[in-house]
RNA sequence: GGGUCGCUAGCUCAGUUGGCUAGAGCGCCUCGUUUACACCGAGGAGGUCAGGGGUUCGAAUCCCUUGCGACCCACCA
């Protein structure tokens, strides 16, 4: 087939992800379910993990190299092989699920490209990869959603039952369902899609429910009446981590109750006071402690109580206590044993108050409130002030704390077992400092509260006894039989709790559930090798996991944590609906295409920072795709006419199956080895110090992705790709190779940089790979390059010819006046480098004409190179660019100024290592030489 | 109040244990259509590494300090 001339993604994208998808080169080679085929009770997987030769595992990871000419795996043969397949190294990832019905967002574009990289990356290098998709029911985020529709059509979920709401639910998630997976799929997710996991699958309710009970069992649940954060408008509480905080202005008002006068924001509340606290150590209120006051427009007298959540210096110094709508207050309460009045109901009304304030809003009541205090010449004072209100961090309404019975979790033993392997050390974390901030915030953690009051989620698994004749049965019992509203247990009737799990508490289970382990089947892919997520969320998650890891597994969940910072725009601003500066990833994707996208997001991007993102970077992957893709296409046209020379003349047509002359069988020791004798990689017509020196930088271009990818820098990756393919590879190899060919050398390096560029850009390297003529199989399952050999002095002595043929076009370029650009011959005296290298550094430099001296210099002397190169120039563009010769003179002097005057103090020649002193030494010959034959050339002139 | 991160070229960012002339992409300027690519090629300009102090032969890098910005936790009657 032809290369066309410009890479154009969508034509190619589906067709290359359906054909991945049908060879099923997503799944895993080691089986993730126990294989027993010889039924002696051992799980094969392990069975021979301690005698396995190492050639085993190197059988198998030739199998899966897309330059064997062995059928591929597709996985289900490998499963079968059972034993050979467990020395493998398993390399598992799960992708933090998206919401079931939901679509892609920047963010998950960043997941993606940084997680399928790490993928497809650890496929490439033979680990039996497993990047385990999933899908999130998203249970209060769906839950919006849905109610939003349902409000819609004019109704509301008080019309149905919880049962019947889950089913509606159900049916509009599973409408919707499938939008995010195709996203997935078009940003080119290599994840084994047989296995994804749905937040609400019965294995996750399974082990969700055997933790639970587990955790009951050991008295780590308990049912409380607490304070929680409650929305009125989505009639739920909260857990602490999902109130948002924001600043808002208030008033402070002052209200006389007797002789002490109170500083409050919600005069309103003011029913359900039973008591006023006053800070023990406040001159002022000392003699009022333990006595009561009147507790204003009521008949009630409250007591007087001394506690130092009183701060004397605020207000004036005396705090109404209302325990049952305020947290402090709460605490107070609980200290001094005092009564919880509820005023304010769940939809935000009054109650339990004098019939004239029944039933008012808050909003209402406070108005009324203070009109009457005023009346009675009992509001004393009032200041503007500026305090945070909690909000629902969905709707923005103002969050009410309210008196609810709910489900805890007694966190304390949870979070100090997961703060003592924290601290041993067990997980690594990307960036590093986020684990402290991590035991910090388990250190202070408070008891999570894990019951939602909406139906959509997975039923807490408590019944509440209803007969009330049976005194000696417990008030709650556990069962998994949740499809039940109501159950029977030795006679006496239970009905269910109509709460929901908080999401993450089930997410919590995430890398337990999506790799299938259980006390039975302790699969190799668990723990993960990695948990790839946003900083966002490493209280609400990772924290989270860690715990419930430890409890059901004893095991950390993850070895490795990467989390990743918010994409900004370009301005480096959060994006939001309301600024208009959203950035949808799927539309770039259709726009530049998969790859670019992918390359663009690395770009400039590290670890838990957020960062700005533009579609400028985008281009540049493009850019990166279409340069590799003519590149590709130049080598096929190369191949072809190499192949059809070969026919005619038969004398080298069997060069172009050496694929791999150069590919070195065992790992170098040192650079020395192992340069292959020109003869058996090359046509008669090399001569070309290029070969070398590509061989040399591709080498450390994959030893630099190597390192890179250890420790996650996935920018640094994809620029030492770009700068090798393009700066390197491009401008200067195959420049190069248009002057003398080395066909298989094209081939095998060409190879090579798709295969290191496949991880970061999958699609354009694959469809590469099935347009090359001489490729077979998948680039998807290809084997990571070995290391190529070269002979280093070669290699080093080709930047000699890059140093030339820069000095030429620099110095070309900086003719004076007219003469710029004009290109002139070039003149050398005995020199063997230039000599061999006639054609080749003509073709670069693209002077008319390379020539010896013969006689006394003449022109304008190339004075970096360092060898006797002079440009024919005529006399008068010699005077010209005296002005020139001096200023580089000048500037040359300044470094060798600065040289010497490091060697003149006698501290840096004693305490700067050898090496340096050394270096700094042939500095100052080189900078003096370089002076000299400048000054020459002055003289010349 | 406690904590984290950041401040490097016009913009967005690299710069690993202190040691080449501080780098890249995009943008900018000059030149160029040479049969892979104008989504291109060649050349170039542009930086007091936020300010100050310290340690060191040597600091963008380590320490102290000031300023600015972003964020997290707690509190705000």
């Amino acid at each position: 087939m032809k290369f066309a001339k410009s890479y154009e993604p969508n034509q190619y994208e589906t067709d290359i992800y359906a054909a991945w998808e049908t060879a099923g080169v997503f799944k895993p080679k080691v089986p993730t379910i126990p294989v027993d085929d010889n039924s002696d009770g051992v799980d094969d997987r392990f069975e021979e993990l301690e005698g396995a030769e190492r050639t085993v595992f190197e059988t198998v990871r030739d199998n899966g190299s897309g330059m064997s000419e062995e059928p591929r795996d597709d996985g289900r043969d490998e499963a079968r092989r059972g034993s050979t397949a467990s020395n493998l190294p398993c390399y598992s990832i799960v992708m933090p699920p998206p919401n079931a019905n939901g679509n892609l967002h920047i963010g998950h574009g960043l997941t993606v490209a940084l997680e399928d990289s790490l993928t497809r990356y650890h496929r490439l290098k033979g680990d039996s990869t497993w990047y385990i998709p999933g899908a999130d029911h998203a249970g209060f985020e769906t839950w919006v959603v849905y109610e939003k529709a349902l409000e819609k059509d004019g109704h509301t979920r008080f019309e149905f039952s919880r049962d019947e709401l889950y089913a509606r639910v159900w049916d509009f998630v599973q409408m919707q369902r499938g939008n995010m997976e195709l996203q997935l799929r078009a940003l080119g997710a290599s994840c084994s899609w047989d296995d994804l996991t749905f937040t609400l699958d019965e294995n996750v309710i399974d082990r969700v429910y055997t933790t639970f009970e587990k955790m009951w069992n050991d008295g780590l649940i308990y049912r409380g009446e607490k304070l929680v954060n409650f929305c009125p408008k989505h009639q739920t509480a909260f857990a602490d981590i999902e109130v948002d905080h924001k600043d808002e202005k208030g008033t402070l008002w002052e209200i006389k109750y007797d002789e002490l006068t109170v500083s409050t924001t919600r005069p309103e509340t003011l029913f359900g006071d039973t008591a006023v606290a006053v800070n023990p150590e406040d001159k002022r209120y000392k003699h009022l402690i333990g006595k009561t006051v009147h507790l204003p427009l009521t008949d009630r007298e409250i007591p007087v109580v001394a506690d130092e959540h009183a701060d004397p210096e605020y207000g004036t110094g005396a705090v109404k206590i209302t325990p049952a709508h305020d947290f402090d207050d709460f605490e107070v309460g609980e200290r001094h044993h005092l009564p919880r009045i509820q005023v304010i109901s769940e939809d935000g009304h009054m109650i339990n108050v004098p019939d004239k304030y029944d039933g008012l809003t808050t909003e209402e009541c406070r108005k009324q409130v203070l009109k009457d205090l005023k009346e009675q010449g009992l509001l004393t004072g009032e200041k503007k002030i500026v305090h945070s209100v909690a909000h629902c961090y969905k709707c923005g309404t103002v969050l009410e704390p309210m008196l609810k019975e709910q489900w805890f979790i007694d966190v304390e033993k949870l979070a100090k077992v997961a703060i003592e392997h924290l601290e041993n050390d067990e997980i690594k974390f990307y960036p590093e400092n986020k684990k402290r901030v991590l035991i910090n915030y388990l250190k202070n953690l408070k008891d999570w509260n894990i019951s939602r009051q909406i139906p959509w989620g997975i039923a807490i698994p408590m019944f509440r006894k209803v007969t009330t004749e049976a005194t000696d049965e417990p008030d709650w019992i556990f069962d998994r039989r949740t499809n039940l509203t109501e159950i029977e247990k030795s006679g006496v009737t239970y009905v269910r709790d109509e709460d929901t799990f908080d999401t993450w508490f089930s997410s919590s289970h995430w890398p337990i559930v999506c790799t299938d382990w259980s006390e039975e089947n302790p699969t190799p892919y668990y723990p993960l090798n990695v948990m790839e997520t946003g900083a966002d969320i490493l209280f609400a998650w990772v924290a989270r996991m860690i715990m419930m890891g430890l409890y059901v597994t004893g095991e950390v969940p993850f070895k490795e944590v990467y989390l990743h910072g918010l994409v900004l725009d370009e301005h480096g601003q959060k994006m939001s609906k309301s600024k208009g500066n959203v950035i949808n990833p799927i539309e770039l994707v259709a726009k530049y295409g998969s790859d670019a996208f992918r390359l663009g997001i690395l770009r400039g991007r590290s670890a838990g920072m957020n960062q700005a993102f533009s579609e400028n970077s985008v281009i540049s992957g493009r850019n990166l795709c279409n340069k590799l893709w003519n590149i590709s296409r130049l080598i096929q046209s190369i191949v072809d006419e190499d192949e059809l020379e070969g026919l005619e003349d038969g004398s080298f047509g069997n060069l172009c199956d050496q694929r791999g002359a150069r590919e070195a069988t065992e790992p170098r020791n040192d650079g020395r080895e192992g340069a292959v004798p020109k003869s058996t990689i090359s046509s008669p017509l090399t001569n070309n110090m290029g070969e070398d020196w590509i061989c040399r930088e591709i080498n450390s271009c994959l030893e630099q992705i190597a390192t890179d990818m250890k420790e996650y820098r996935f920018a640094e990756a994809v620029e030492t790709l770009y700068s090798t393919i393009w700066d390197k590879y491009a401008d200067w190899f195959l420049e190069s190779q248009k002057i003398y060919r080395n066909v298989p050398l094209l081939k095998i390096t060409l190879e090579h940089l798709l295969i290191a560029l496949h991880p970061f850009a999958p699609f354009v390297t694959e469809t590469i790979w099935q347009n090359l003529s001489w490729t077979d199989g998948f680039i998807i399952t290809a084997k990571w390059p070995g290391e190529l050999k070269y002979d280093p002095i070669t290699a080093e002595q080709f930047e000699t010819i890059r140093t030339i043929v820069s000095e030429v076009r620099g110095t070309t370029q900086a003719l004076p006046g007219a003469n710029k650009g004009k290109k002139y011959p070039l003149l050398y005296d005995n020199d063997s480098i230039v000599e061999d290298n006639l054609l080749l550094i003509k073709a670069l430099t693209r002077v008319p004409d390379i020539n010896p001296l013969n006689g006394a210099p003449r022109g304008l002397r190339l004075a970096l190179a360092n060898h006797e190169l002079y440009l024919d120039v005529p006399e008068k563009v010699v005077t010209d660019y005296k002005d020139a010769l001096t200023e580089k003179i000048l500037a040359v002097g300044r470094e060798l100024d600065a040289l010497n005057a490091r060697m003149m103090n006698p501290n840096y020649v004693e305490k700067a290592p050898e090496h340096l002193v050394k270096e700094t030494k042939d500095q100052i010959k080189e900078k003096q030489a370089l002076i000299d034959r400048l000054k020459a050339q002055q003289s010349l002139i």
